[in-house]
DNA sequence: GTCCAGGTCGTCG
DNA sequence: CGACGACATGGA
């Protein structure tokens, strides 16, 4: 076991990273107000959070994704990420009753997640909540990953691993199906995808190249059956880094229209009205980050004004 | 019973 | 393009 100090700039919050793209994978992790601990690249993470600047990590490998470990890290939690960054003086100043409701959310980070993980669990999330969602990835985890137990220190934690690549390209649909709401489309295209990952056909290295513009990742991206505009933009959001990337769903769709007043989004989402939105986003937030605010905005409308409850 | 959930896709006007 | 239904289930 290997053990690592990391010193964060800023400060983060591991319970909200729950709220983050992992929302979804509630049975590969297992987090609270002061540790997260998951499965990343087939190696056991248990992070443990010594002060607000201060984490301790622990790991059964020197490295992971071939980089060192406190370097995953850092890029994982993204805590080089600082909120003044990803919303501009402008925003601040143009919306400051929203920005005092969006302060309790300024600890809330978006994950560098595994991009197969996220591209499958998104493939999930189609027009249903976010319970049967995770009960999916529950399942999905449950059938095809591997039971693992974690020991750090005194702590004991029980995880699944998320399942391989190949696991999920030679499953047979109709037992896939009973993991995917027993929709056997979804089914097909989890399974499918997985296999173009396999074989290379969906190019990871190629689509996590920073310098590939955002409209042709999406295009790729979308060659996917079960892959639209929305869950592109996720897949690169959480995925691939790519903050930039503005997923729109019915819950930006809401809060565009209340918030920023866009006539636009209170019309049904077509594609043609998904890019219109997405050009609207770039002239509020600052282009480059319009993603990562977007998710801090996206849970905030959840909570605070529809008062759902994630957790 | 009705409506809405972190949508996508095929079909039809 | 835009509207509409199918796909599926469960919580409010």
């Amino acid at each position: 076991m290997y053990r690592f100090i990391i010193k964060s700039c800023s400060t983060c919050d591991l319970h909200g990273t729950l709220f983050s793209g992992q929302s979804f994978m509630w049975n590969n992790i297992d987090a609270g107000y002061d540790y997260y601990a998951s499965i990343i690249d087939s190696s056991a993470v248990f992070i443990r959070k010594l002060s607000s600047h201060e984490f301790e990590v622990y790991s059964d490998s020197s490295m992971i994704y071939g980089i060192s470990v406190p370097s995953f890290i850092t890029s994982y939690l993204s805590i080089d990420i600082d909120i003044n960054k990803v919303f501009h003086d402008r925003f601040q100043k143009s919306y400051p009753e929203l920005w005092k409701l969006l302060s309790g959310y300024f600890s809330l980070r978006v994950l560098r997640q595994d991009f197969f993980e996220t591209m499958i669990t998104f493939m999930c999330a189609q027009g249903i909540g976010m319970h049967l969602i995770r009960k999916q990835v529950t399942m999905l985890c449950q059938m095809y990953g591997e039971k693992r137990a974690l020991l750090f220190g005194e702590k004991l934690i029980n995880l699944y691993s998320f399942p391989t690549p190949l696991s999920l390209a030679e499953a047979d649909i109709s037992i896939l199906s009973r993991c995917t709401n027993n929709n056997r489309i979804r089914a097909a295209n989890i399974a499918r995808a997985a296999r173009a990952f396999s074989e290379g056909v969906i190019d990871h290295e190629m689509l996590r190249n920073p310098q590939l513009p955002l409209p042709e990742l999406r295009r790729v991206l979308c060659l996917n059956p079960g892959i639209g505009y929305k869950i592109a933009d996720c897949i690169a959001l959480f995925g691939l880094g790519r903050f930039d990337a503005f997923p729109i769903d019915t819950h930006v769709k809401q809060y565009l229209a209340h918030w920023f007043r866009s006539p636009e989004a209170l019309k049904p989402l077509t594609p043609a009205r998904y890019l219109e939105l997405d050009r609207e986003a770039r002239t509020i937030f600052n282009p480059e980050f319009a993603g990562y605010a977007g998710h801090l905005l996206f849970h905030c409308w959840r909570r605070e004004i529809k008062k759902l409850r994630t957790f």
